[in-house]
DNA sequence: ATAGTGACTATAG
DNA sequence: GCTATAGCCACTA
C-alpha cells in the first residue's frame, strides 16, 4: 500500500452521502503526485478490497465510463438512491460536486 | 527489476 | 457539442 493509494481511499471514504467528485479532485487533494489516471486505477484496484464507493467519483464531465455494461446502470441506480440528480445521465457537478 | 496497462484530462481540429 | 492525440505514473503480473 503506497502512500498515495491511502490518502486516494481516505478521500473517496469521506464522500458524503448524496454528493460526488472527480478524478482531478481527488488527485489534486493527494497532492497532484500522479494524474487522474492513477486516481482511476487506484480506485478501481482498491474498490473491492476496502468496499470504495466508486460509484461517488465520476470523471470532469460528471459521467463514469462504464468497464462493464453493466456497471454505469448501477452507479446510476446507486446515485438516484442518494438524491443524485442525473441530466443527460450525467450528475449535476455544479449542484453536486463536493471537494475534500 | 521490467513491461504492459489504464473507470482521465487538456488541448487541438 | 464531438473525435483524436499526447502526457501522465501507480498498480499488476
Amino acid at each position: 500500500m503506497q502512500a498515495f493509494t491511502r490518502h486516494v481511499i481516505s478521500i473517496i471514504s469521506n464522500i458524503p452521502h448524496g454528493k460526488v467528485t472527480t478524478y482531478g479532485i481527488i488527485a489534486a487533494s493527494a497532492g497532484n503526485h500522479c494524474g487522474a489516471r492513477q486516481v482511476a486505477r487506484i480506485l478501481h484496484s482498491s474498490s473491492g478490497k476496502y468496499n470504495l464507493p466508486w460509484h461517488r467519483v465520476v470523471n470532469v464531465k460528471g459521467e463514469i465510463s462504464p468497464r462493464k455494461s453493466m456497471s454505469h446502470l448501477t452507479q446510476k441506480q446507486l446515485l438516484k438512491a442518494e438524491d443524485v440528480s442525473l441530466i443527460n445521465g450525467r450528475v449535476d457537478l455544479e449542484q453536486f460536486l463536493w471537494i475534500p
